[in-house]
DNA sequence: TATATTTATGCTCATTTTGAGTCTAATAAA
DNA sequence: TTTATTAGACTCAAAATGAGCATAAATATA
């Protein structure tokens, strides 16, 4: 793979340009739209037209993929210096994210093509446990490139980054504090001891990733500190480091799945993904397909329980094997609460 | 005020505009750093010269305001089609948040100004108890308001809106949902109930107000519907409804205010906000001002103590009236770990 | 000087929320 | 009819939360 995915280009007179990040959960798989094999977000240049950017990403959106397009929300905004207009001004992207509804995919024109977003981000996917891929070689690499700063401090700060993101906190090298200067408070014992992986944090991963020069779009990849540390990279390693995109679509993406999971927990956005009924474990899944992470399924019944945010249909449904399940609906009647109410999730099982 | 505060404008050939919402907080008071009379944000094109959309805002901040620039955050993207540049593209302008200490306040350049942002949101300020304008103006004009919509649905939902943003929940009107369809779960008896005020809600608030006609920005104020309801806009209306801006700046520090209130609740951002060396209570006043509501004193030393970002200096204070306090610092150290730590605020006194 | 007032800070306590488990129910497949 | 499998009810201890009282150490005032 020696194409670049950093290459320049050339704009009309336009400098801005939507990207939308559309996510559907089919077959309990939480996958992104992509155009180009896979390499590109649909997107399109903000035209005079438009009346918002909005509706700007709707038009182009549609336009490039055929597919109706439920709950909308901006992300964030990018600046391409190496993509610039007649007059030189850089390229800026406003990028959204999307919520497509499983049973409203129709027919996609031929360069649209719904990915398992985890073929972008392989280590963001925790259903069958942490990816061995990540204790076998991202955090050795990471490692390494710490090893390899020119000072303690940031030797010692990237340490903690990497433990901080990746969940891996064993020796926990205390960063150096003055011993106690207040003597009384403060120097409890509870420091960090954060071990833990955080779904949400998948931006810092990602963007950890690309300043360490570990992914084909960093303009330092490949490192060459590795070769020092007798740490090598796997000669399968760009396969193990999920699939590059163009220009920083990939970190478009690490954004979206960010914000989704990050607001998941307090917002019903799922219902903007499910179908019209569904079974509770089926709404489960699909948290866990966004979240990366298993639910403990009593607290989860519970917390819907109580935020009543579901209604029984009264039918029930034995497609799968064992009891059958009674079918719910998302209660339409408090949506205006839904947009607005917290609504948390429990930890993980 | 018979300016007009949705005037059109033309642009040089750049179409893209940063802003800034800068926020210190003196003297008890969180204030907002303003340029023309109060009139506008900080602002300034984004040039070609300009790496990234963080440089170009601390190039013209600094530029116009003098003003050092601690932690930046971007917040929002809009379009304004009102403004356009020679090629017709309409402007677009990406809004940003900045911390700046309250100490290292340098001369201000004549044409900047810090403003109590309350000025611009008199109903935001709950300090004193919830101030009277919401109930004896803002929400008799926002009922009116809801009844003067077509069809009963609208009325319904409008009515909905504003007890969920206005805290004014009494004669729950609980929307008319189909009397038990699924009959056993599901209809428990703790619906709506929320009447409460949610400091966080700013924007919902003002994009309310805008909505209705009742701010000088809207394209529909003054309201026409007022008239109809034996109910009037007191002739002080433009007083009690705080300073308006040019373009859609208060709506810039509406998602200012939103985004600084709801991220202070689990993020230490208020110690880019603090001088060096602070006693807890001023501390607390500090995260008063920014959410507008008191807090329980001792719980939120409860708090500060369990996440052990701050340590005594050994020093106190006695600048007040009663019995001095002894003077803390923010624990730098740990500075990695208040990015990605969790950390939470006590619910108010 | 004695006393009231003010601010800081320590501590308790009932309630709610959370994490994590056990146990029972209802179906399909073998 | 047994077994595997999925759904769903209930329990329980630990932690977090909201709200209070009590005490300490200063200044203002009678």
């Amino acid at each position: 793979m020696t194409l670049s995915y950093s290459h320049a280009h050339q704009q009309g007179s336009g400098t801005t340009e939507v990207v939308a990040v559309l996510v559907a959960i089919t077959e309990h798989t939480a996958r992104v739209l992509t155009v180009d094999q896979g390499k590109l977000l649909p997107n399109g240049p903000l035209m005079p037209l438009h009346r918002s950017l909005q509706a700007g990403v709707r038009q182009w959106v549609e336009e490039q993929t055929q597919q109706p397009l439920g709950y909308l929300e901006q992300l964030y905004t990018f600046v391409d210096t190496n993509r610039r207009n007649v007059d030189g001004h850089a390229l800026v992207y406003v990028s959204y994210l999307g919520l497509v509804q499983e049973t409203q995919t129709p027919k996609l024109p031929s360069q649209a093509l719904w990915r398992d977003w985890y073929d972008y981000f392989p280590w963001e996917n925790h259903l069958d446990g942490a990816p061995t891929i990540i204790t076998s070689f991202i955090v050795p690499a990471l490692l390494a490139w710490a090893q390899e700063a020119d000072d303690v401090i940031t030797q010692q700060r990237r340490r903690q980054r990497i433990e901080l993101c990746w969940g891996v906190g064993e020796a926990h090298v205390l960063s150096q504090r003055p011993p106690s200067l207040g003597a009384s408070a403060a120097s409890r014992e509870q420091l960090p001891e954060n071990k833990e992986w955080v779904a949400e944090h998948v931006l810092l991963r990602y963007e950890m990733l690309y300043e360490a020069g570990l992914i084909p779009e960093a303009p330092s990849y490949p490192p060459s500190y590795l070769a020092n540390v007798s740490t090598e990279l796997p000669k399968h390693w760009s396969q193990l480091i999920g699939e590059p995109m163009y220009y920083d679509h990939r970190r478009v993406i690490a954004t979206a799945i960010s914000r989704l999971r990050a607001k998941i927990e307090y917002r019903p956005l799922i219902f903007g993904l499910m179908p019209e009924v569904f079974t509770l474990s089926q709404l489960q899944q699909s948290v866990e397909a966004l979240s990366g992470v298993r639910l403990h399924k009593q607290n989860f019944r519970r917390l819907l329980e109580a935020q009543n945010l579901v209604m029984e249909t009264g039918e029930s449904s034995s497609a799968q094997r064992g009891r059958p399940a009674k079918l719910y609906r998302f209660r339409h009647d408090i949506e205006l609460q839904s947009l607005l109410m917290d609504s948390k999730l429990p930890k993980r099982k």
